[in-house]
DNA sequence: AAAAGTTCCGAAACCGGTTTCGGCAAGGGT
DNA sequence: ACCCTTGCCGAAACCGGTTTCGGAACTTTT
């Protein structure tokens, strides 16, 4: 690899200087025993000779390597695929504007996830953690918290003592959701949970649960139908709805995948979607810009999300209590054509569908 | 963030074993002067002590993190956005199985990315780097080469001087897609090339062409419509084609997505894919599967090209010469229903849609 | 039995930074 | 004029590994 191109190290930029490398290092570290004009000097010499300290040679003496550890569960349901790019850069311009870095691994399951939480921690090759997709239940926070490693969750969970978070409000979405179709007129109005276990899936479905109560609508279980995460299952849990004796005339979906299966089986009763059957979701896929009707979700600012969680997830690891390091988003109503006022009563539509 | 749960040191396992560090360093290391009894014994203390060493308290010596290095250029137009995570879990797990991991970060421009790889390498939060999505004229690979910075092209690209790659051979698929619609009868055969700049796209069109003198066929420019490398584009640029006075029987697209606008203008025109107009393509996104037809197609398994690129890259960065680190895959024809036998010649379809 | 190799490990330097500690010189108070 | 701060920087330890070098103990050769 030929040793063309030295770098300059910090002795380097001392010589040059006529200082020792004890001062130009508290220099660049803004200490505050290093005198303004000095200051000056040093900063300016290490442009001009381009200086960049070795992150590796820093972490000997502080322990950090400024490096943000994600592991992805590959294969999960992911509604959040499409997004990956998005969180992804997120998280990553939020590091660099802080001189911080990404390291990623992806991991087959859960427990194969912590041991390289473990292992990625023990190296140090991160100094921290975001854990996207969390639990109600999680394994990942488990371990961390037992060996006090800093994280930060995105999303929420049971147990939250010592936790950080980021995460978007899905239950006020549910909850809205389920205000606005009964403002247009519905009583009947279904709740497709998400993916089990999942802590968002149980959020939601409070939300959903909530948003009853405040209008003033009974909770029956049988208008939740089983868990959907994708077009088939949802395909499934509507066309499951839609078969009861006094079925839904409103649907809330928690995850839009499933939503898109809602659309072939709200079809394939011969019913249109938006007229006989109206469809809230959330996430804001872009496949929901291309349904007829277009899909009415509550769209997620990924982005935004990696980005706060970098900067929440540097915070903690400086040393901040994960009490003040909890953050709420709010997701966007996208107004679309998925639903509108109440057509039939859940009896006509019910005879409707028996035809 | 609380000193409970002491790391072991090496110097600790040195200790608990009555040995020095140094030997136990070169124990782990492999160095032949250490013999097999103590290299054991060494071993199975730092399993039994759980030592693992960090990794930068290796690297101020050594000079290398153990990370490979990606900058995503997120603004592209980008085809494989559907396979970033299968490409990130290939390059992920062909690192990890080597120890190694993956740094990532974001760029918004060529010179933005430009400039992250720089940075990157001289605070060396990585030894090396994978480019991806390689231009013909690429200043990435000016930088690294002028820098001497270990590299692997996912692509290839002009000047080839010190280049590692590993790529698929898009030009061949090119060059059988217009042997396959010759065998079928067709005579005339458009090709929509992909990304202007991109070396890919010069060389699927120089298969293309290959393909065509392979035939017999002559070369006719007005059946090479614009670059198109979205659905918008690429309705437009088979709706150009199409529009000509003896209009291709069979096109050929350089990506899908491409060719997904490429049904809608065929549709438009009161066509139909794959009778009247036959459709071949390359990439393999999910989306092919759900249209109807579905589309004939030449899939990448994007993570196997991941996980190829990090072993390469590992090799480079270890000191093995680039021409011996270049590799080319092939991509798997999906025989689907987009592409059939000449149905109309071309007069009879430019009679067709005339009316 | 002495000389010459081998085998194997300890001692110490080293990598490139950060941090602690101490001291000199200038400034301020009495 | 003297002492006490304060400001500012140099000297040296330190972080946790890797690598070089030298030498003791043990074999082999002559």
């Amino acid at each position: 690899m030929s040793a063309i191109g030295k770098r300059t190290t910090i002795d380097d930029l001392a010589r040059s200087l006529g200082l020792t490398k004890s001062t130009v290092s508290r220099a660049l570290n803004d200490y505050p025993d290093i005198s303004e004009k000095t200051r000056l000097r040093v900063r300016n010499a290490a442009t001009a000779l381009s200086y960049r300290p070795l992150s590796h040679a820093q972490a000997i003496k502080t322990g950090r390597v400024r490096s943000i550890g994600l592991v992805l569960q590959v294969s999960e349901h992911d509604g959040h695929r499409p997004f990956l790019a998005d969180f992804l850069a997120g998280i990553t311009e939020a590091s660099a504007a802080q001189d911080w870095t990404l390291t990623l691994a992806t991991a087959n399951s859960t427990s194969d996830a912590v041991r390289l939480l473990e292992k990625l921690s023990q190296e140090r090759k991160a100094d921290g953690f975001i854990l996207p997709r969390t639990y109600s239940e999680d394994l990942r926070i488990d371990a961390l918290r037992a060996a006090h490693i800093p994280f930060v969750l995105y999303g929420r969970t049971d147990n939250i003592a010592d936790c950080a978070w980021y995460d978007i409000a899905g239950e006020a979405a549910m909850f809205e959701a389920v205000e606005t179709l009964y403002n247009l007129g519905h009583r009947r109005i279904g709740f497709v949970p998400g993916g089990a276990g999942y802590h968002y899936a149980k959020l939601r479905l409070h939300g959903y649960r909530d948003g009853l109560a405040a209008v003033g609508l009974d909770f029956d279980d049988q208008l939740v139908s089983a868990n959907a995460v994708d077009k088939p299952q949802g395909f499934n849990a509507v066309s499951q709805l839609l078969a009861l004796k006094q079925p839904p005339t409103a649907i809330v979906c928690s995850v839009d995948h499933a939503a898109v299966g809602a659309y072939d089986a709200i079809r394939s009763l011969g019913l249109k979607v938006g007229h006989e059957v109206s469809l809230i979701s959330y996430d804001g896929i872009p496949e929901g810009a291309v349904l007829s009707p277009e899909l009415s979700t509550y769209s997620v600012d990924t982005n935004l999300a990696g980005a706060r969680l970098a900067e929440l997830l540097i915070r903690r690891v400086r040393g901040e209590p994960p009490q003040d390091l909890r953050e709420i988003g709010k997701a966007r109503f996208l107004d679309r054509g998925s639903h509108g006022p109440v057509l039939l009563s859940s009896a006509d539509l019910a005879a409707q569908i028996a035809r």
